[in-house]
DNA sequence: GTACAGATTGAG
DNA sequence: TCAATCTGTACT
């Protein structure tokens, strides 16, 4: 079955949405054309208390604030001037939280032969939104009404046993304290969670 | 107007 | 392990 996910899903505490993301499915919609893929691997960042967040002591900039909306909305922002970086808000309006996507199991396979080429493809935060042509027009985006991009669940049942929970990743500009913080969740034995 | 950071990537 | 890369952001 598949079921649009609401924004019930999204209000609840960060770190259980960001486990729960796991195994549910991303669908965007281009044109007439439509691609998806299963979320693999997420990242929970708890602002104003976490340092790596965005929204650190509650420090608002334009390019963060739709870090503050209510749960399911997407927060999209520019790393290295290049690399585009797709999060989801959770919780109530006015928290700094969000989940960053990290990486995706792509569904659609438009050539077999090139399964290999489409493990490479969605692998990490940045190659991921390359894949679903994501960029600045989604900011703020609500997943919850969207027509051209929301969240499925179907049915897929991801076990606790099969959720690792690490370190998050590149962020070792906040501190050990929090760069330690096992905040990273994927689903074991997925060959698409990005590297190391 | 301009300095600068950056939650990455891919090559070595 | 490390450096290339570049635009939006946030200052002056």
């Amino acid at each position: 079955m598949r079921k649009k996910i609401g924004r019930k899903f999204f209000i609840r505490q960060t770190l259980v949405v960001a486990k729960n993301l796991l195994g549910k499915f991303l669908v965007r919609k281009i044109g007439k054309k439509i691609i998806s893929g299963k979320i693999v691997e997420t990242e929970a960042y708890l602002g104003p208390v976490d340092r790596a967040s965005h929204g650190y002591k509650m420090k608002k900039t334009p390019r963060s604030k739709a870090e503050y909306l209510i749960g399911g909305h997407i927060y999209i922002y520019l790393v290295y001037g290049m690399y585009w970086q797709l999060n989801i808000s959770t919780e109530k309006a006015g928290l700094p939280r969000c989940i960053l996507i990290r990486a995706l199991e792509p569904v659609i396979m438009e050539d077999k032969k090139s399964k290999i080429k489409n493990k490479k493809l969605t692998n990490g935060p940045g190659k991921l939104c390359r894949w679903l042509k994501l960029d600045k027009s989604f900011y703020a985006e609500d997943l919850v009404k969207s027509k051209r991009i929301w969240l499925e669940d179907r049915d897929e049942k991801i076990k606790k046993s099969q959720i690792i929970a690490t370190k998050r990743i590149g962020i070792d500009y906040a501190g050990r304290y929090w760069a330690n913080k096992k905040w990273r969740f994927y689903i074991k034995n997925s060959q698409f969670v990005s590297k190391k």
